[in-house]
RNA sequence: GCUCCCAUCGUCUAGCGGUUAGGACGCCGCCCUCUCAAGGCGGAAACCGGGGUUCAAGUCCCCGUGGGAGCGCCA
């Protein structure tokens, strides 16, 4: 049996950051075991679905490579075969004609609900032979559960949950306008799609009784289950737009490497013993759907911001110097027009200083546009009375040749040594002539990335600026 | 209300009857240092409660308690 897995996400919004998760275990078992995935759009519900979100998942298993063997398969191309799965129920007695008005169900679960029993369909069609008289509207489709025994889930996430089938109630299959429900094109789908684990979020772990018998019911042998718990916020609740960032696109926007995030997802939930740090073929290799966690975890926000700061730092710097063009760009900055230094020297210097490539972005700025003013608690402690160290270092910096990093790094500490100051008093003052403000990559790269024309220019402005001040002291 | 799931440091987790309960993030301290970081070293920090089973329980069972999910002509 070859394994199939199957992501089946609904398009009524953007692609969750636990749904991601999920695709993401699919994706491993499947490749783990030499399978196919397939991404398959649960569209049935054309009230609520939309271009926009449908798109929005493509994007995020773009961006998150998760890339699919077969698909995206749309539910809504596939009514024909749901219907002809529906009338060959309906021959064989496993389903059946209910004509109970929704007035009449309403009624039903409220007096249930007041009762305080489980709301269920009452089967009052279960056994009609012919359409009641009072019959309005078009009849829906109802599953025959069985009534008797138990049903079992060998789920391989938490092991084997058994469903007492007096508890399942006919479920609706079809609505009165013929279109199929749920429960029903997931088990056709399934079916037809030979899918051999069905791995998803455990809010379906009490679907997969009836869906299994629906199966049953078909003649068909229900895939294995695997039930992952959810993923919560950091105060443990759950995620919504407002608490946390809930669509993986948020991350990217965020400044998070797709590397990252993966690695941070198939950490949450799923161990192996005590690494953290995963490359792709290595999460292939040991993932199992065994290993996975029974309860839900919260998101922990800041060792997201660790592992993309150690795949700022150790993935190919071209690699990532291509996201922070992105995030560059957002900040109207083209690195690539050439009047700035190279932005994968960029990255190296920056990465061991940046969370993310926001930040990374933000503190780069300086690197391709002259800083509009300095930071004023900087300025007033550092520029202030610097203008005979920032006129020496001008000097000095100017006949550096070549320009690199250690000949840069001797002219500043040559400037130091002459006056007797320690390096703090002459590499701060420089540091904020240059970049703005007290916060840069170790000096002399910072200059060596700036160019000789650019931190010219910036010490004589400083200067001036000090000048000035000095003039207006009291 | 009924059914189902879940429970180890603040968080993510290791543990699969015998451990000084391990690691990671974060936090605190020290070192390094031209800033911020990064890095190195060290530290504080957990088995929800109660019963069993067993020579031995974080690990198995039961009951509480606390979370969560489901109970739609939504998916």
């Amino acid at each position: 049996m070859t394994v199939t897995t199957r992501f089946a996400p609904s398009p009524t919004g953007y692609l969750h950051i636990g749904g991601a998760r999920t695709a993401l275990f699919c994706w491993l078992y499947a490749r783990r075991h030499g399978g196919r995935f397939v991404l398959r759009i649960e569209d049935t519900d054309l009230e609520r679905s939309t271009p926009e979100a449908i798109n929005a998942i493509l994007e995020g298993m773009s961006w998150l490579g998760l890339d699919y063997d077969e698909g995206p398969l749309y539910q809504t191309h596939r009514f024909d075969r749901y219907r002809e799965v529906l009338e060959r129920m309906l021959a064989e007695g496993t389903a059946y004609r209910c004509y109970c008005s929704k007035a009449r169900l309403d009624a039903v679960r409220a007096d249930q609900q007041a009762r305080k029993v489980k709301p269920r369909y009452d089967g009052r069609c279960r056994d009609l032979t012919e359409p009641p008289a009072d019959a309005e509207g078009a009849p829906v489709i109802r599953f025959r559960q069985p009534h008797e025994g138990h049903t079992v889930v060998d789920d391989h996430v938490k092991g084997k949950v058994v469903f007492d089938n007096a508890e399942l109630d006919d479920l609706i299959i079809a609505r009165g306008d013929g279109t199929p429900t749920y429960n029903f094109v997931v088990v056709v789908d399934d079916m037809d799609m030979n899918i051999s684990h069905v791995i998803r979020g455990d809010d379906h772990l009490n679907n997969s009784a009836r869906q299994s018998n629906i199966l049953k019911a078909l003649g068909v042998e229900p895939p294995v289950y695997a039930h992952v718990p959810m993923i919560l916020d950091e105060a443990g609740k759950k995620l919504s737009k407002r608490t946390g960032a809930a669509s993986v696109m948020e991350y990217r926007d965020a400044g998070y490497l797709p590397e990252a995030v993966i690695n941070y997802l198939v950490r949450l939930g799923w161990a192996h013993g005590d690494q953290e740090v995963f490359t792709l073929d290595e999460m292939i290799e040991h993932f199992d759907v065994g290993d996975i966690n029974h309860s839900a975890s919260s998101l922990n926000p800041s060792k997201l911001d660790w592992l993309n700061q150690h795949y700022m730092k150790t993935l190919p710097p071209a690699h990532v110097a291509r996201h922070l063009a992105w995030h560059l760009g957002a900040l109207d900055i083209d690195p690539g027009r050439g009047d700035g230094p190279d932005i994968e020297a960029v990255v190296q210097a920056q990465a061991e200083r940046s969370k993310t490539l926001v930040e990374m972005a933000e503190n780069s700025r300086f690197f391709y546009r002259t800083p509009e003013g300095y930071d004023e608690k900087a300025a007033r402690k550092h520029l202030k009375g610097a203008e005979d160290v920032l006129g020496a270092l001008h000097d000095a910096l100017a006949v550096v040749d070549p320009w690199t990093a250690d000949a840069i790094h001797q002219a500043v500490t040559g400037v130091a040594e002459e006056r007797e100051l320690k390096m703090g008093k002459v590499a701060q003052p420089l540091r904020v002539a240059v970049a703005g403000g007290p916060v840069s990559p170790p000096i002399d790269i910072t200059l060596e990335l700036l160019g000789r024309e650019a931190t010219l220019a910036r010490i004589e402005q400083a200067r001036a600026w000090a000048l000035t001040q000095a003039e207006h002291a009291p």
